[in-house]
DNA sequence: TCCATAATTCATGAATAATTGAATTATAAG
DNA sequence: CTTATAATTCAATTATTCATGAATTATGGA
């Protein structure tokens, strides 16, 4: 992930309406949301909901794909993480006094396969 | 951290100049940087990078102290790990796709005592 | 075809953020 | 005390973003 994709992104989930968008589309993965019943959910006109999954679109953060009448929204997971990867990276080269307690918060909570507490 | 909180740091970091220093104050721990070499160092008037540093200030993302003519700048590392395990959290309840490949990736580079690979 | 539903686009105004010259504050040295 | 350096604050302008009524496009059913 480049700079400009990182600001981008950074931006499109600095807006209360879009992060609570995010964030509810995570939770609604896989089977995604349709942009009206996004609306209804977060309360803001459809319009103004539309700008904002086109900004969210725009940034890679969700994907849409039209079903019938509607148009379903989803999280792009990948593209999340590859967010985070970035704006983590930088104490990752060398110095480990942000990842590694990172790490220690989150492990407990997603268990891999390769990973074990000892 | 709250909702609030996220947001303003995320707004912080959504401006390209203060991504920039945010990033160079990582790589500059623990030392820090004095406000007039942010400004030389990006590239910015010394009035727009102090207004700049007062946004990451109020969102908590730097810290700042006064040594004689200088003030020095030094990224709060604790509080972008807030803020990354917010962003992290919701995924992390009740499923592991994002969490899960993101600990595998940022595992190599930071190992940690109480966690190892079997 | 005609109508209803779902979503988006357009146009406008309001609000917010960014930039920068000038002035101000804080510190240290002569 | 005066001067120089470092940083911030102020003020004015410019740029960007946000919100929303109205119009438009796309789909499916009667």
């Amino acid at each position: 992930m480049e700079t400009n994709d990182a600001l981008d992104a950074l931006s499109a989930l600095s807006q209360e309406t879009r992060l609570a968008v995010f964030r509810l589309l995570v939770r609604r993965e896989p089977d995604g949301v349709a942009a009206g019943d996004l609306a209804k959910a977060i309360g803001v006109p459809a319009n103004s909901m539309s700008v904002h999954l086109g900004v969210l679109s725009h940034a890679g953060l969700v994907t849409s794909e039209r079903r019938s009448r509607s148009v379903i929204y989803r999280a792009d997971l990948s593209r999340f993480r590859e967010l985070m990867l970035f704006m983590l990276k930088d104490c990752c080269n060398g110095r480990a006094e942000i990842c590694a307690p990172l790490i220690a918060d989150l492990t407990p909570c997603c268990p891999t396969e390769d990973v074990v507490h000892v």
